[in-house]
DNA sequence: AACACTATGTAATAATATAACATTTATAAG
DNA sequence: CTTATAAATGTTATATTATTACATAGTGTT
C-alpha cells in the first residue's frame, strides 16, 4: 500500500498535530503564548516550537492568523487548502471571530484588479462590527 | 473668532505632528521603533510616546496600520476621515505598499452582508502579490 | 479660577516573534 | 537497506512590538 503524496500532506508532525488539535477545539482564536502554556504538559517547552508549528499550519491552510489580533483559528472552510483567500468577521466587543465563506465575496476579491490592472495572488479581509449577542 | 471644533480636530499636537510628518514623507510603511529612532533627535525618547501618537493618528484617519507588517503609512485618500474602510496592496518581494482607492471595491465591501444579514461598521483588506517592478 | 479633557514624560515590564546552532526523524532514490 | 536530502525538533538567547502605571503639564470651557 504505502502512503500517497496526498495522504502525506494531510499528516501533521507531532508538534503540529498537538497544536492544531488545541486550536481546532477552541471556540475562539488562540494566541501563541496561550498555546504554549496549554501544550507545555505535552512536552512543548519553547516559543519557537509553537511558532514553527503555527507557520507550517498556516502555510498548508489548516489554520489562519487573525492579523489584527495576533491570534490563530482553525480553518473551517473545507476548500481551503492554502491560506490564500481569507475573510473574517470580528466582534469588537466579545472578540468572537468567524470565518466568512461567501462565494460572491471570494469571487469578487479573487477577480479584483486595481487601477493598473494588477491582480493579486492572495488576500486577507477582516470585517469589524458587533455580533448578534453584542448588539 | 476662536478655533472651531472642526479646526481643532485637524490640529495635531507636537508629538503627533512630528510623527505624522515622518510617516507622511516616507515612501514605505514605517515601524514603531524605526519611527522612535528617527524622532529621538526631536526629543521623543520613549516607545510609549510613539505609540500614543500612532494610536491617535490612526483614530483620526491620518495614518493606517498595515496589520500584516506592523507598520504605518500615511493616508492618501482625501475622503478618509476615519480608519473605517481600508484596502492595501502589498508586494511580497519589495514590500511596497499602496493604498487602494476603488469606488467599486469600497461600495461592494461597505454593503457586504454575511449569511446572517449582518453588516459591518469597518473593514481592512490586504492584497498580496508582486508589484510592477518585481514581476 | 476651577474644571474637564487631552497630551506629555518616564520607568518598568509584558507580549510577540526570530536568530543561531545542534540534533533527530522522515522521505525518496539508488 | 543504505545513503542522501529535506523536514522537524530541541534549546538558549535575544530581538521586536506593545502596554501598565503613575506623575506632570498644557488646552479649552465655564
Amino acid at each position: 500500500m504505502g502512503i500517497s503524496k496526498i495522504d502525506k500532506m494531510q499528516n501533521l508532525s507531532k508538534n503540529q498535530q498537538i497544536i492544531f488539535d488545541l486550536i481546532n477545539k477552541s471556540p475562539e482564536p488562540l494566541k501563541a503564548y496561550t498555546i504554549l502554556f496549554n501544550v507545555q504538559k505535552k512536552g512543548i517547552k519553547a516559543p519557537l516550537q509553537v511558532y514553527r508549528a503555527l507557520d507550517k499550519l498556516v502555510e498548508i491552510g489548516k489554520i489562519h492568523k487573525i492579523e489584527s489580533r495576533n491570534a490563530f483559528i482553525a480553518c473551517h472552510n473545507s476548500s481551503c487548502q492554502v491560506a490564500k483567500a481569507t475573510a473574517f468577521s470580528i466582534c469588537e466587543i466579545c472578540e468572537k471571530v468567524t470565518e466568512i465563506s461567501s462565494a460572491g465575496l471570494s469571487k469578487y476579491l479573487a477577480n479584483f484588479k486595481d487601477k493598473d490592472g494588477m491582480k493579486y495572488s492572495k488576500y486577507n479581509l477582516e470585517f469589524f462590527g458587533l455580533c448578534k449577542k453584542c448588539r
